[in-house]
DNA sequence: GAGGTTAATTGAACACCGTTCAATAATCAA
DNA sequence: TTGATTATTGAACGGTGTTCAATTAACCTC
């Protein structure tokens, strides 16, 4: 039989998810290398590729693993909220929160690009997909949307939501936290809502 | 005397750029290399030092040429506009369309991030704050609005569309193309702008 | 226990990378 | 022709991602 192994396919992958996110907290996605992970998780480089395709599949599974913490703390920001719109704004300041805490690691998931000629793989469009279905889900007690308007809806929400935390990220140094980024994302779903709901009624500024 | 250059700093600098921004519409950010850019104008590696600082000297002055290109198709586009609201949906048309259409350059703009202890140079900073001040300008001829909710209301608008385009990037296959992104644009401007006329006449939804 | 089979693990090798800096080359003045 | 000056070079250093023959450790069989 055949040589045992220190640890399996699937604790060996966590470990080493573990030490890149580590990494990736302490100094960016730049300090990141299969090196430094096969250091620090006790095995030679080699065995990096045995588990992962190569180092861009690690990262997609560390940026996966972000989008999954944060849609947990979506979801937990939602305990408690009244209306669909109040229920929009929680998890838009969860998501919000959680840019500005774990700011390395939420850099990491919009600064790694895969080559040109790679396809992102499907498992992680769903997972993108699945924070903008939360969104539709509160957009679905609205009365009056249709089901392409209630997927744009979301989608326009959320990218905005995500473009104020990109602007915050950017300018490091007077912007990346909550009490400056929560008024314009509240702004943002105020008044974009309050258009739609004009929408829906037929009425015009 | 000296021994006499090849080029002038200018020149060699603007030879660097273009090369660089060669590479990054062939292949993406992860296609640059400082020997690839030396290569392609005539000069080693060493000499790239003398008028660059680093390479984050010089992506990041490929991406201040972007942000002023941009800039310059957002300035065009808004010849013959009539409203500040169709404006604004203008430059935002002119910035999907560089987005698209540039998709190598654009996506180095935010792709590149510098290590976590440099400081964005002022200059950079200010051709970012330059497109928001070109929305602010529409803004000021809007009744109604103090300074301060003017920067906030630019700084929504912009970041959502942003934002949008970076969902659009993100989903290659389908989705990066102006007809897709610009409905959603036009909505996101449309109601938010809705929602800020209704705030500033006081009422409510 | 010895030998064989199997598969996990290694680490050296390859071709690249950013960055530095002593050495070289080219120019003009004296 | 010599010296001074400066643009330019390219080898060197320490790092990177990736591959893969060689090694190692385990078990089964004899």
């Amino acid at each position: 039989m055949a040589r045992q192994r220190k640890h399996n396919t699937e604790e060996m992958i966590n470990m080493a998810l573990v030490a890149a996110e580590n990494l990736i907290i302490g100094g960016g996605l730049s300090q990141l290398s299969g090196r430094k992970v096969s250091a620090e998780i006790g095995y030679s480089v080699g065995s990096l590729y045995t588990v992962f395709e190569n180092l861009d599949d690690l990262i997609l599974q560390v940026n996966g693993r972000t989008l999954d913490a944060m849609r947990d703390a979506m979801l937990s920001a939602l305990e408690g909220c009244e209306t669909p719109e109040k229920c929009i704004k929680a998890m838009a300041y969860a998501y919000v929160e959680y840019a500005c805490l774990n700011n390395g690691l939420w850099t990491a998931v919009y600064e790694h690009n895969l080559p040109k000629d790679t396809a992102l793989p499907g498992w992680f469009a769903e997972k993108v997909d699945g924070m903008f279905l939360l969104v539709e889900m509160q957009l679905s007690s609205l009365q009056g949307l249709s089901q392409n308007k209630i997927s744009e809806v979301a989608k326009t929400l959320w990218c905005g939501v995500h473009g104020i935390c990109v602007l915050a990220a950017t300018r490091k140094y007077e912007a990346a936290n909550v009490a400056h980024v929560n008024p314009l994302v509240d702004g943002l779903i105020t008044n974009y809502m309050a258009g739609i709901q004009l929408e829906i009624r037929g009425e015009k500024v």
